[in-house]
RNA sequence: GGGCUCGUAGUCGAAUGGUAAGACGUCACCCUGACACGGUGAAAACUCCCGGUUCGAUCCCGGGCGGGCCCACCA
């Protein structure tokens, strides 16, 4: 017999069986239709927060209803490993290291945090097939991204260029957007009077040490003042340079002149406006900020630079104003000094001209939510420049190549060499082919989206077995986050896109940030932060996997309650109690003749809808609706009518007789079993304990077939009278709660008005019975409930 | 500043071209042979504002205002 709910007692008996049943293992031997789950590779933080639990959710119940609908999953999981978090972490616990030591510490790091994420999903009941774990650190991995990097170089997508990147002159070496912070500071915009034709022009500029490296001036073609300047040139003073006066809808014409210098390189809008004006590259400064290309200022730092050229310029009389600015600017976090960009040898992929072939195989993927796919439609209409896909970091995976230190000639290794390290290993041939130069092993890494964006394909067998790739390429569902749509969606629909031809996906699954009460996305810096191990100290697994469908529809930030997460306890608990009842009531129960009632016919025609609604639900990835059209059917519809409605059958079958009851008997068993085939993806233990206890002691629900509806069930006539007895009974406890008496007071007699009497001829005993009416009288008339003591 | 998205009872949150589910919270009553982690009821919403289309809009269109996410941030 049912004990108490107590999902913590079970909860682990369970996932050992789980485990033992096999039940999470994807077959490769199977002749099943495959259902592929492209699972995120989290990057190994320590901890897996309630964003990765919605997330993670999401993936798991669509797992479990594949399986249950007859598919042979495909549940890997990964492990993003490279990464500068991971540095900065490790070099602030042991200082910096030769590189192969860091390397090393790196990745014993990552071992350790992994090692404390893994159980925490477990305990989660995500089913994962653990046999299909991947980490992007391993050496296959290496190799598998090297190929894919070499592929595109020989399809000319990769390429080696000089390009501006952020750079930190302190620390003399390029750095990662996301190294940087912004502060707010005070500076001067200085109005420096250059000259066009003879005349003054007066541009304002925070940055007069770059003078020398202006090659461009622009104006907005809209700006009346200037209109009559386009085409023409203006002369650098100090330096006597003409430069273009060039027409650009981007320059704010209410900020200082309205005239901007474009110097390479000031900022990001100069990278930007240098490419799509096709400047010339003036290079203003080395890797530790002197002047370069500066006449009588080269070698000077810039600050000092600034301070001589203004007094230059003052001298001349060419400053005709200075006004105080506040200004945004990204410093280094490390060492807290500004952010230049530099222009630097870096590597690239060819992302200009490919954006209509990524948007086409966008298109040809089903979004969920639809509008999602806007933002990646945006993101490449958007697309300025090829992707950098160099970082000169450690903590990566090498970029496969060598280059001649002369005639910039590359030379990569061949496959079978693969992975190879160019920073240590010799190049496969000695001397450049082309000139004899001498070869120089690149140093840089991979940005970690380059290890990220292949997954697709890895799970499915590239580049080393294609029948098995042909089979499990492209993924069924790609789930993600809204925020990284842009990144890894985008890079991974590019990547595998110029590699196989094909798009990657069938389904992307979109899902919103979790947010804290505040509204705000969830961060351990915002303090509104809650944990998922809390969560199920004072809750349950379950309750918080019912949470994440119960917490919004899918796709939309979603803010985290206590509430719902009680709301979930509650339901299973409701759920627990009805299935007690329910064994407590099958106990004596044969296998002979049936009578199905009214009442019987409603609630299986509510079931078989119900069945249907889910199922859809399922297949649009909408666990919001599934979830609670269940909940709301079972507790309000099944428990709190249906089972009262039917005691009397179970109770007294002298009275009602026993094809009635065993019709009750029957019944109740059916909504049981199918209720807990449609609950058991959200709350997998505990609907699993209920299984196992109530149907079968072996098996497992998760081994179980999805509910087909049942379209001749489906009773419009029983839905209606029944509604109508629902409606009287309400009635009676609405008049019994008035005289302040328990519900199961009896009564003595009921006079029912209703439109058409003949609807109650057949659930009299029902209103009988559930009511606990002694006489009951049925008129024609306006639907009206008398009753009496 | 740009893109996307949202704006419905105290708090959340569905649905719909004809004035609106459900949950939490509140209040009242009920320990009825599954469940007090329960039951039955009650109170509580001019569906953000202004226009337009329509016989009629919360739902469609336009414009505001205000959240959120992502991106870009100003020479």
């Amino acid at each position: 017999m049912l004990d108490e709910y107590a999902p913590h007692k079970f909860e682990e008996k369970m996932r050992k069986k789980w485990e033992e049943l096999k039940l999470h293992e994807f077959d490769e031997k199977s002749k099943r239709k495959v259902f592929i789950i492209d699972t995120p590779p989290p990057f190994p933080t320590g901890e897996f927060h309630i964003g990765n639990t919605l997330n993670w959710c999401y993936m798991d119940f669509v797992a479990r209803y594949k399986r249950m609908c007859g598919y042979n999953v495909l549940f890997p999981q990964g492990w993003d490993c490279h990464g500068f978090p991971t540095e900065v972490k490790v070099e602030k616990k042991y200082g910096r290291l030769p590189r192969e030591q860091f390397k090393e510490k790196c990745l014993e790091w990552t071992r350790d945090v992994i090692s404390t994420m893994k159980p925490q999903m477990k305990e989660m009941g995500f089913s994962i097939d653990w046999r299909q774990e991947y980490y992007t650190i391993d050496k296959e991995y290496h190799r598998k991204v090297q190929y894919s990097i070499l592929k595109m170089f020989e399809k000319g997508l990769v390429y080696r260029s000089k390009h501006p990147v952020l750079w930190c002159t302190c620390c003399g070496s390029a750095i990662a957007k996301a190294e940087t912070d912004e502060i707010e500071r005070e500076t001067a915009l200085n109005y420096i009077s250059f000259s066009c034709e003879g005349k003054p022009l007066v541009i304002a500029t925070t940055r007069p040490e770059l003078l020398h490296a202006c090659v461009a001036v622009l104006v907005n073609p809209e700006d009346g003042r200037y209109k009559q300047l386009h085409g023409k040139t203006a002369v650098v003073p100090l330096f006597n340079r003409e430069v273009k006066i060039i027409p650009d809808s981007e320059v704010d014409p209410s900020f200082g002149t309205g005239i901007v210098m474009v110097c390479t390189f000031g900022d990001k809008q100069d990278v930007t406006w240098s490419y799509r004006h096709n400047l010339p590259v003036i290079e203003a400064m080395d890797g530790r900020g002197k002047l370069l290309n500066a006449g009588k200022f080269t070698g000077l730092k810039a600050e000092l630079a600034r301070e001589k050229i203004l007094e230059e310029l003052n001298l001349l009389k060419l400053i005709t104003k200075k006004e105080k600015l506040k200004q945004m600017v990204k410093i280094h976090d490390r060492c807290k000094r500004p952010v230049e960009f530099l222009n630097s040898a870096q590597w690239f992929m060819k992302l200009k001209g490919h954006e209509e072939e990524i948007m086409k195989a966008a298109n040809e993927m089903r979004w969920v939510p639809s509008h999602t796919i806007q933002l990646l439609i945006d993101w490449c209409r958007g697309l300025e420049w090829d992707w950098c896909f160099s970082r000169q970091r450690i903590f990566g995976i090498p970029i496969p190549f060598w280059y001649c230190e002369k005639c910039d000639c590359v030379i990569a290794p061949g496959y079978p060499n693969l992975p190879v390290d160019p920073a240590r290993d010799k190049p496969p041939v000695k001397n450049c082919p082309k000139c004899e130069g001498k070869l120089i092993g690149e140093t840089s890494i991979c940005d970690g989206w380059v290890d990220s964006s292949i997954t697709p394909l890895v799970i499915g067998g590239w580049p080393d077995d294609e029948k098995k790739f042909t089979a499990l390429y492209p993924s069924s569902l790609r789930p993600q986050g809204t925020d990284i749509i842009r990144t890894w969606a985008f890079y991974t629909i590019y990547r595998c896109l110029m590699l196989t031809g094909k798009p990657c996906f069938k389904d992307v699954l979109i899902n919103g940030m979790v947010c804290g009460s505040d509204g705000k996305k969830m961060s351990k810096s915002l303090g509104n932060y809650v944990e998922a191990k809390d969560v199920i100290k004072k809750s349950s697994v379950d309750s918080l996997r019912m949470w994440a469908a119960l917490s919004g529809s899918t796709g939309k930030d979603n803010i985290f309650y206590w509430k719902d997460v009680n709301y979930a306890h509650s339901f299973l608990n409701k759920l627990w109690n009805a299935s007690k009842f329910i064994e407590f009531s099958l106990k004596e129960s044969d296998g002979g003749k049936q009578k199905l009632r009214v009442t019987d016919r409603w609630i299986l025609s509510r079931l078989n809808k119900v069945v249907e609604t889910c199922t859809n639900a399922f297949e649009n990835y909408d666990f919001y609706t599934a979830i609670t059209t269940f909940t709301e059917f079972f507790w309000h519809e099944f428990c709190d009518y249906y089972l009262e409605e039917v005691k009397h059958r179970l109770y007294q079958p002298d009275k009602y007789g026993t094809e009635s009851r065993r019709a009750a008997q029957s019944t109740l068993k059916t909504v049981l079993l199918t209720s807990l085939k449609l609950t058991a993806p959200f709350a997998a233990y505990t609907i699993d304990e209920l299984y196992q206890q109530l149907f079968s002691k072996e098996e497992s629900i998760h081994a179980e077939s999805w509910p087909k509806e049942d379209k001749k069930m489906i009773d419009e006539e029983s839905e209606q009278n029944a509604m109508l007895l629902n409606k009287v009974l309400s009635e009676i406890r609405k008049f019994k709660m008035s005289q302040k008496l328990s519900l199961n007071t009896e009564l003595s007699s009921a006079k029912i008005k209703v439109e058409k009497p003949e609807q109650l001829d057949s659930v009299k005993e029902e209103i009988e019975a559930a009511g606990r009416i002694k006489k009951i009288e049925i008129s024609k008339g306006e639907f009206k409930v008398e009753l009496k003591k």
